[in-house]
DNA sequence: GTGGTCTAGACCACC
DNA sequence: GTGGTCTAGACCACG
């Protein structure tokens, strides 16, 4: 398990969480059938408290990411390659069409933000 | 003025207000020299509190957007149309780079992102 | 009469007439016996309200610098010269304790304080 | 936290405290990591509402000398010495700036400006 | 426990 | 008429 919280930021830890291991499952660096930690041992480990780990944890549980069997532990949800695919680019299909709105909002024409997007390859892919 | 409030959004209300004005201002349908309703009308008209909206408003004025005269009211600030489309541009910029990233931290090849992308410029352009 | 009003400035219209006629008669550019311009006219000149006109003469009055004659006008008050000196250093004292002891009281050291008042001849003497 | 407030001031309650905050943080007396009371707490204990004090503790927030966690309280911000000094430096010489310029409007010449300053050197220093 | 948001209603300064 | 400040009190999210 390989997470980076940020104390001051905005968003809520349990969400930096989630969004960390929801990422590490849906880009397949976590398999189906990795067994997460137990809560209080990642609590531990991430210097937060039990009650933020099971937040993060029931997410992912509420979106289907990982399955919990009590007394044995928490497990990545079993996927077929194709299926993570799907709902990866489903989720950021999603979240795309939200913010290319409020970009869209704005004023600037699809073509010039497509452009803009384009020139900023460089920064991301470093 | 014309803007929807949600209000059962995640997004505070007095943010929904600033989110939409300042880009209706970066899109030029706000021009400079514009008069904003007087805050206690705004908020009957969008039936919510009177520092609601204020807090939107001052919001603005800390971005230099907009700018109060006590006893006159709240006007456009004065832009010209480089200006405006630089200040929208940088905005835009800002918060591409932050989106992406997430985006490509879900395993999303950059080129695949942007046919994604490409695919949604029907649904975005109605 | 030699004002310029600044519409989007923090402070307000009426005491920024007050400021600059006040130092105005300090400096010596309004000697006395000079008679101020009607306060309907003044308003017109201004491009502002007769009543903000009006407050700012009241002020003026009630400091002593200018007096009202009712159906003849407003004129600056008689003063030696070595009063409007000592009017004038009076009043800078009275401000300048104030403001030096809020910079005191962030900590630089009055030596330092002063120091960098010389550095700042050049910028403000132009 | 050692804060003075003057009901019947013409400046702002919420300024009071911002400015009295922003000195001590600045000269050192409130160093980083330092936490601020609970602004429930703080309010009570300053007498004033507790919206009176957030609105202070957003100014501080803003300027970038504290931040903020929802859940846990308000610190000040990490800084180094040099750092904290350059801030001071840069904020005085603003005010001084602005303060000064407004002293030589009256007509006294920057020199005996200077002496005057020196004069009060025993007044300000006890 | 912490801060974040929203509300209604009051009083003041400015124009 | 305008905005600026302050109040008391409520409900929610986070840890």
């Amino acid at each position: 398990m390989n997470i980076v919280i940020s104390q001051g930021s905005e968003k809520p830890i349990y969400q930096q969480i989630y969004d960390q291991l929801s990422a590490q499952i849906l880009n397949g660096s976590l398999q189906s059938g990795y067994m997460l930690p137990p809560i209080r041992q990642a609590a531990i480990a991430l210097k937060v408290s039990v009650i933020t780990v099971k937040k993060a944890w029931e997410s992912l549980e509420r979106e289907g990411l990982i399955h919990t069997t009590v007394g044995k532990g928490c497990f990545v949800a079993d996927f077929e390659p194709k299926e993570i695919k799907r709902l990866r680019d489903e989720q950021i299909k999603r979240h795309l069409l939200h913010d290319l709105q409020h970009y869209l909002a704005m004023g600037i024409p699809f073509d010039e933000l497509v452009e803009m997007i384009q020139s900023l390859k460089e920064d991301l892919c470093n």
